[in-house]
DNA sequence: GCGGAGTTGTCAAGGGTCTGTATAAGGTGT
DNA sequence: ACACCTTATACAGACCCTTGACAACTCCGC
């Protein structure tokens, strides 16, 4: 109950896995109460999960423009008020994906608030968003799903995503320009994205669907951005766009994610790879690139 | 969303987010008490979201003509003082254009937000919305405006719409089908018909972007609805699908609107064509079918 | 038209608070 | 041995505080 029994690591881990520095964790320790570890027998902290998540959102917020006391304070009072749960409430998923199915537009939205204000939106889309997504295409593909039920579906999701990126340009973090390769329509995934990527207090500029690349080049500079991400499901969309995103990447950081991302592709086009998994992908990028290297 | 209050910033970042200075906002404190902040233990001031929108009625006032203590008053008298107006505040739409154009998500949303408690929906979309998007459309073609700038403009407010739009299944009235032809991407106009729609007391299932015919036809069925909606900007969007809209048609009350319909489609479609202008089409679908048939 | 009075946004000086980082001196784990 | 960790203390720079002043403006009576 009070821990799932996962790893326990050492403050020199936490730091690298979240990009803060050692002694501003301990700081956080020392002045707001912010993580509480367990100790080996000779006094070095140990940190479980719920400290990292804990660590992740306290960088959300201070990246949001709370001073670092506040921040602490409202991560620390979040976690009262959502209770200790770090799980989905059980049943959730089959609510939401009956109501969507259902073309239940109130009921998918209730069903949402619910899970929104019980659980971080990192676990919400990890969690539930992404393989009701998911499951959805999947049975729209084989059949099962009407166009209505997905496009239904697609649309309300986004609409909910999308009023939670309100503000997500505000803040004092470093700043990313999010587009879709030329051509490519969808637009969830990278919309997820940027959300997780705002929790780890980096500000977005979202161009979305369909963005040419020259478009994505200039938004890098009015608000001076440090990265442009670029997403796509289908290969051929980044090879059609490689040449001119290669150009891009010689002068900035590029990262290209999504489906249709390759290893391959990244190195033609000076990128870096992002990984499949969303979170993993906000995380790496918001670790900083050199980060990147070494996996 | 969360908890009010739960989230307190210092006079640094409530000034980054108003884009109001930090000696004005404290002489607005002094002079008018117009803010109460809590203070840290070291004297700090500490504002809550109700400061904020405190200080973002203050500008408006203000800029709308105000004296800087007529317009402290009002704010603290939880008045409008601006009266029933039913018209938008002078200089709004040049500074969400302003916004738009400079790709700052903070500053178009503090405009809209304005704009959303200055007067009802219609208006704003009437006189607003829809005029900005026509204008950064017209720009972008003479290239004026670059593609980034036009995706940014399109993706947020697209979202502040479909924000409003929560719950727009609700209620007791009548319920249409909203859908884009198939290959249709601009969903925009479709989303404010909806919002208008349901204004008028209807009830609105959304299926967006590049619906196919058998889709939209279905989801008329499982939550039973009255009339089916189908827009496109361009003309051959229709052409390619009027045999099957036209099957469509011979069942149910179908509409058809956006630049690309033509009077002579909607014949051939069976269907009845809605005006141009956004309101007058909601006005028309709500006033009952039996009124349009002969059009 | 003009001088005085009030309003309002801005600025500066002198000093305190907050917070991330650095250092010293020493212990732990493998 | 060696990398990693511990506590305690110090410190710089960003940020914020109050007080007081001031230029530009509007409004009023003359």
């Amino acid at each position: 109950m009070r821990n799932p029994g996962t790893a326990l690591v050492r403050i020199g881990e936490l730091s690298r896995r979240t990009g803060v520095s050692v002694e501003l964790l301990r700081a956080w320790e020392a002045r707001y109460g912010l993580l509480r570890p367990r100790r080996t027998p000779g006094g070095f902290r140990l940190y479980g999960e719920r400290d990292e998540s804990r660590v992740r959102r306290m960088r959300g917020l201070v990246g949001s423009g709370l001073s670092a006391s506040e921040a602490a304070h409202a991560v620390l009072r979040g976690e009262d008020a959502t209770g200790a749960s770090t799980s989905v409430p059980p049943g959730i998923a089959e609510e939401l994906d009956l109501s969507l199915v259902a073309l239940d537009e109130p009921g998918a939205h209730a069903t949402l608030d619910r899970l929104f204000s019980a659980v971080p939106l990192e676990l919400s889309i990890a969690r539930v968003i992404v393989p009701e997504l998911r499951s959805i295409g999947d049975r729209w593909a084989a059949g099962v799903l009407t166009v209505a039920q997905e496009h239904f579906a697609s649309a309300l999701i986004r609409s909910r995503l999308l009023s939670l990126a309100r503000g997500w340009d505000q803040g004092r973090g470093r700043r990313a320009v999010l587009a879709c390769a030329p051509g490519e329509l969808h637009d969830i995934g990278l919309v997820c994205f940027g959300l997780l990527l705002h929790r780890h207090g980096w500000r977005v500029v979202y161009l979305g669907q369909d963005t040419p690349v020259d478009a994505a080049a200039t938004a890098l500079r009015r608000p001076r951005a440090d990265a442009l991400v670029v997403a796509s499901v289908e290969r051929r969309r980044f090879a059609r766009a490689a040449s001119a995103l290669a150009e891009v990447g010689k002068r900035t950081t590029l990262l290209i994610g999504g489906a249709g991302a390759t290893a391959a592709g990244a190195r033609r086009m000076n990128a870096v790879l992002l990984p499949q998994d969303l979170a993993d992908a906000a995380t790496q990028l918001a670790a900083g690139t050199q980060a990147t290297r070494r996996t």
